[in-house]
DNA sequence: GCCAACGTTGGC
DNA sequence: GCCAACGTTGGC
């Protein structure tokens, strides 16, 4: 099983919106790489829901409910998105400032690459961050 | 609010 | 197919 990583400005759609949704549509992806990412989940994967811009920081992890199909939001039929559902909160919020602070980390696409909305997080990145989330 | 990183667009 | 200009994202 794969893990992921998505971001979110918690001004347009926040953790405890995703909670309080139960499900929603991955939607409003433009970006190739973030795309191509998306197009490699798989039912069941779990992936970390970020908040970029206002909190920095991993808040919980959402599970994939439905595997990538076309976005009916992007004219261009180029895009498509995935379905989530939330899994759990994360206990103690693990911060971008507390992973960039983690020498194991340094190679987190999150962290290479900032601009990514959506990245893989490998096996072990995901097992330090659950226990530094206190999961 | 600024700026760096980076993706996209369009002229040649 | 290259590259400059421009727009967007996201951290600080």
């Amino acid at each position: 099983m794969a893990h992921w990583l998505m971001k979110s400005e918690p001004f347009k759609y926040s953790w405890d919106q995703m909670q309080a949704d139960g499900r929603t549509h991955w939607d409003g992806v433009r970006n190739y790489q973030a795309s191509n990412n998306l197009k490699a989940m798989r039912l069941g994967d779990e992936c970390f829901f970020y908040h970029s811009n206002e909190g920095l920081a991993i808040v919980g992890i959402v599970e994939i409910v439905k595997e990538y199909y076309p976005d009916p939001s992007d004219a261009s039929g180029r895009f498509g998105m995935v379905d989530v559902a939330p899994r759990r909160s994360v206990p103690h919020p693990v911060t971008l400032a507390a992973i960039k602070a983690e020498p194991a980390l340094a190679d987190l696409p999150l962290v290479r690459q900032s601009r990514l909305s959506v990245s893989p997080v490998p096996d072990d990145a995901w097992a330090l961050l659950c226990k530094m989330g206190g999961l």
